[in-house]
DNA sequence: ACAAAATGATACAATTATAGTATCATATTA
DNA sequence: TAATATGATACTATAATTGTATCATTTTGT
């Protein structure tokens, strides 16, 4: 049961490795070999980065992604959405034939509270949120 | 993203169905006609939940399932690690091929608070706690 | 113009998890 | 001993996850 997969799991640190250095402008290769995450499978997940507007990609030599919006303003959930869906902690349904308790069904409205409060803490956590002290204010 | 798969939420349902039953005694069949689940599905679940102590099980004529703990000691964690195994929110590693920030690794550690968090929800709902007001006692 | 360096688009494949099915054996009861 | 129930177990189907590979396109520098 994971919460997290590989791919927001590898977006979250490229994006974090992007933020955190001194260049704007980082390669797809450059990562692949500062964090060490298959090839092809990086460079897909930055793709789709790039499309969801979180990263600008530029051509050619010198070229590479560069954050689009501020390491502060990047969710964990947003990250997520991309690349799991929306975040749904049960399937558990309203119809008569899949609940017993049909609209009335607490585990049902248990689960949501928690899914809630999950959904709000995950929001809280920004890239620039992640990165160690002092490197905060980039 | 799921947090709770269909064979968890069967065996709630399940165990729900049997702790609101006058008798004690509930067949599989009886199981799958009133919660009209995949009966061969259902039988591999209820064996499991046998096993696992949560049921105990009897054969021939009258036979069936009955709880083997009360449903007030029966809780959501408990069906959740039968079924789906330790919970773990991401399996984001402290290994340094895959985490720059080993052991200091803020996502990691923040990703933690929050699955401790969610086992405690989680484990505070329980079997009678999902059942209507008033079967409570049971 | 052209080669090198980068990303873009896209199709394919492998692995794992989930969800479900089916069958035969065994025990219990009437 | 037939009917009713679970036990054990092997098999299958589907979907999600985790990749891989290839060719096209754009940009830069010589």
């Amino acid at each position: 049961m994971k919460l997290i997969t590989r791919n927001t799991d590898y977006a979250v640190r490229a994006l974090c490795y992007i933020a955190e250095q001194k260049q704007e402008v980082i390669s797809g290769d450059q990562l692949v070999k500062s964090l060490e995450m298959p090839r092809s499978f990086l460079r897909k997940i930055l793709q789709t980065l790039n499309k969801e507007g979180f990263l600008n990609s530029s051509k050619g030599k010198g070229g590479g992604f560069a954050l689009a919006v501020s390491a502060g303003e990047i969710t964990l959930t947003d990250v997520m959405k991309i690349f799991q869906g929306p975040i749904r902690l049960s399937e558990h349904k309203f119809k008569k034939s899949d609940c017993p308790y049909i609209s009335d069904c607490l585990l049902k409205k248990k689960i949501d509270e928690i899914e809630k409060e999950v959904i709000a803490k995950l929001k809280a956590i920004t890239i620039s949120s992640i990165l160690k002290k002092g490197d905060k204010g980039k």
